[in-house]
DNA sequence: CTTTTATTGTTTCCTCGTCAACAATAAAAC
DNA sequence: GTTTTATTGTTGACGAGGAAACAATAAAAG
């Protein structure tokens, strides 16, 4: 097989087994919540002004999906929504200070799934990580270069 | 943000980005069919002998999901089942002709997305294919390890 | 052999996300 | 300014996939 597309198939494998492992671990630790709340809430954190058309964009999903999350979200009380003077049409999300606290818990797993795999990144220098890096940040802005 | 896990987050938000960006060229050359059903057709055609416990554990899907998949895909003719005469139990799959047929035209798309991609690839030397490789092959030897 | 345990595939119920249509508002064109 | 076009968020119908219970068969234990 060509190489190029074995190191693709590889890293999609890979991606999806880490998914796949970390998806109960963290719904049970976050009990009540879905791991796509889990990450929306996580989006909501890192993005200023967070509104539904750029968390759809954020979390590869519609803007329908994401409506209805942050309607279930703001049900639990772990966002709130806000709007600007100027723009009665946009609606924007914030966390609560209880959203924030999941957040933190979230957080505190993934340092855990870290943890959890440290050995794979023991040995790398950091040489390998610029090039890991690097590949990443090619394709990633090659991407972005073809859909615009 | 810790370097690993930095790597970890734009690595699967890479993935995300080129599976959302295929999926709708995928969906739209093989008419009729999902973005599953067609993933479901490439790992039947890579498996000796698949039945629908494997199909699952190889697309991490349950099997519930997977029974339903290839009943739709019989249904559609694209393959077809058979037991070995020592086993009642286990039921195989394999292509029909047709399916084969689905299952070149699937690779096809995918060399036309290399080619679509191969500038990220260009300037890229073997050793930093091979450091790449390595650290998926670490990553996922280290999963394969704990999860059993 | 007989009994127990594990594994296989299937089905029903239910949740979640997409799709497509929609009204409300903003931006652009004129 | 007015009109047209684009963008925003929402909704309901629908389909896809997960959870769990199930019968059938195989494997293991005794």
């Amino acid at each position: 097989m060509d190489k190029r597309q074995q190191l693709m198939s590889e890293l999609m494998d890979l991606c999806n087994e880490i998914t796949w492992l970390n998806k109960p671990e963290l719904e049970s630790a976050l009990n009540g919540f879905t791991l796509n709340e889990i990450e929306l809430i996580e989006k909501i954190a890192l993005i200023p002004n967070a509104n539904v058309t750029k968390l759809a964009a954020a979390s590869y999903m519609t803007r329908g999906a994401i409506s209805k999350l942050t309607k279930k979200l703001i049900a639990k009380n772990m966002i709130e929504n806000y709007q600007h003077a100027t723009n009665k049409k946009e609606i924007y999300f914030r966390l609560t200070t209880i959203g924030q606290k999941i957040h933190h818990v979230h957080q505190e797993l993934h340092r855990s799934f870290l943890d959890r795999d440290k050995e794979v990144f023991k040995h790398m220098t950091a040489d390998e990580f610029d090039t890991i890096f690097r590949f990443i940040g090619r394709y990633r802005h090659h991407l972005k270069n073809i859909t615009e």
